[in-house]
RNA sequence: CGGGGCGUAGCGCAGCCUGGUAGCGCAUCUGCUUUGGGAGCAGAGGGUCGCAAGUUCGAAUCUUGCCGCCCCGACCA
């Protein structure tokens, strides 16, 4: 892409009514406009990181054998009077009269929906088990939206049901998403540490918390060390097979939010230099909640016994345009973003300091063309701003790799690297820069 | 929903108390000079002062109502 076509509308000011650091980048950065609170426009910038980690997330659920569909963002209230909670969901859920007076709702969250298409096709232990997600807007309207993207009233979230014969089924089923969400925030780059959470009135020990830890994060949480930095399972795992031992290597260490916190347990069961107090960002939550949804909705299936039983479902949760701000949070610096290289933007930045020089526009396009061919999505900036300028929105955006292009380095035969992240430069010969970023595998 | 605050040019703000010509910085446009970390000079364009009613000879400014947005609290992916 070259800027000059891009639209990329940066501001140089801060605007007024952002208030934490990930807002205000995206702002600055161009990457969303605010239409109302809590809703947002896209713009190209944002629009494209959104759609990186929306393909992550998606590519990590079908890797765990979950199947996407996608169901309407529009739901008829009758659905949810059958399970009750049409009355019960109050003021937050968004409510709609069509022009026949039929209600509909902008839906919050789908198991309603997900369990009448379950039961219109699914009758038999044989249809078991079944995990099925989709990626789509939701809509809860907060008494207070706030923070940008991460507490919009419109979101785009990923939620996963799971159907299974019975409570041991449904475990595995639950362990197969809590392996996908550890791997899923490894690729964004993020350290996610899994944290019990409350199960309400299901009760047990299946519901939990993925938390991301960063300084402007909304809540506090306590944690055992060792979680921050075990790493994710890996991409090989074998989702067929028994992951209970990878589950309980993490959710057998201490790790509670602020409301599920045990100030006793913590101490006794954490030695005090692993003990970890932090500020967290909630980016995923996965929950088993049995029959809650199954029996009331008659989403039942005949067992092998010949008798019909409700099925047991689980619910997981990820939130995907909360993860832009999540992920900035995590990342960045005064200057502004810094991307993991899985969910940037774009793969390079080429700045062109000087357009309209002859031999630095030949540079710049025959790198440009390289790059596009190596599949590295670089960002050309061939405006005619001054090189400050371009630095600083180089910067601002966050592209992890900086390719810097102008006459005093040919001079010498020279072009400059850098690296966003750590600020390291390094030249080099055009050739060199080029065989080097060409061949390496796009990174995670 | 309780408490607080703000709506004036695209963005950030002053002016309002004490009513009378709508201003500053950035951005934008034109010209010249500049060009390796957000340039300089000269000029130009751009405003239903959130909306409505009221007071007044006269309202951005005073009064009332409404709308929108932000912050703190209770609630949430």
């Amino acid at each position: 892409m070259r800027l000059s076509r891009f639209f990329l509308p940066v501001l140089k000011e801060t605007p007024a009514d952002a208030q934490i650091v990930s807002h205000r980048l995206m702002l600055r950065a161009g990457m969303i406009r605010q239409e109302a609170a809590g809703i947002y426009s896209w713009l190209p910038l944002g629009f494209r990181v959104l759609k990186k980690i929306e393909q992550i997330v998606r590519e990590e659920q079908d890797r765990a054998g979950a199947v996407e569909l996608l169901m309407p963002t529009l739901q008829p209230a009758d659905l949810w009077r059958e399970s009750g909670r049409y009355e019960d969901y109050g003021k937050e859920m968004l409510r709609i009269v069509d022009r026949h007076e039929r209600d509909l709702l902008y839906g919050p969250t789908n198991e309603e929906m997900i369990t009448a298409i379950f039961r219109s096709y699914c009758r038999s232990y044989k249809d078991l088990p079944k995990t099925l997600y989709h990626i789509q807007w939701k809509f809860r309207d907060e008494i207070r939206p706030r923070f940008g993207v991460m507490r919009g009233r419109e979101f785009l979230m990923k939620d996963s049901y799971s159907f299974d014969l019975d409570e041991a089924s449904a475990r595995r089923a639950y362990n197969r998403m809590f392996v996908a969400y550890l791997n899923t925030f490894a690729r964004l780059g993020l350290k996610a540490v899994p944290m019990r959470a409350d199960t309400g009135p299901i009760g047990g020990d299946l519901s939990h918390e993925f938390i991301i830890l960063a300084e402007t994060g909304e809540s506090e949480v306590f944690c055992d060390s060792r979680l921050v930095d075990m790493g994710a399972p890996g991409l090989d795992v074998d989702f067929d097979g028994d992951l209970q031992p990878l589950v309980d290597a993490r959710t057998s260490l201490y790790a509670a939010t602020e409301e599920m916190h045990e100030a006793d347990r913590f101490v006794s069961e954490v030695p005090e230099e692993r003990r970890l107090s932090a500020r967290g960002i909630e980016v995923g939550h996965i929950f088993y909640f049995g029959t809650k949804y199954s029996a009331p909705l008659g989403a039942n299936v005949t067992h092998p016994d010949g008798k019909d039983r409700p099925v047991h479902m689980g619910s997981y949760g990820v939130g995907v345009s909360r993860l832009l701000g999540a992920i900035i949070e995590a990342h960045h610096d005064e200057a502004g973003c810094i991307w993991p290289e899985s969910v940037a933007p774009f793969g390079i930045g080429i700045i062109n300091l000087k357009p309209g020089d002859a031999d630095t526009d030949a540079a710049c396009q025959s790198a440009y063309e390289a790059l596009v061919k190596a599949g590295k999505d670089p960002l050309l900036d061939d405006t005619n701003e001054r090189p400050g300028g371009k630095f600083a929105t180089m910067d601002l955006i966050g592209v992890p790799w900086q390719l810097i292009i102008g006459p005093r380095g040919l001079k010498e035969g020279k072009v400059e690297i850098k690296r966003r992240a750590t600020g390291e430069r390094f030249e080099a010969s055009l050739e060199s820069v080029l065989s080097q970023l060409t061949a390496e595998q796009t990174g995670q």
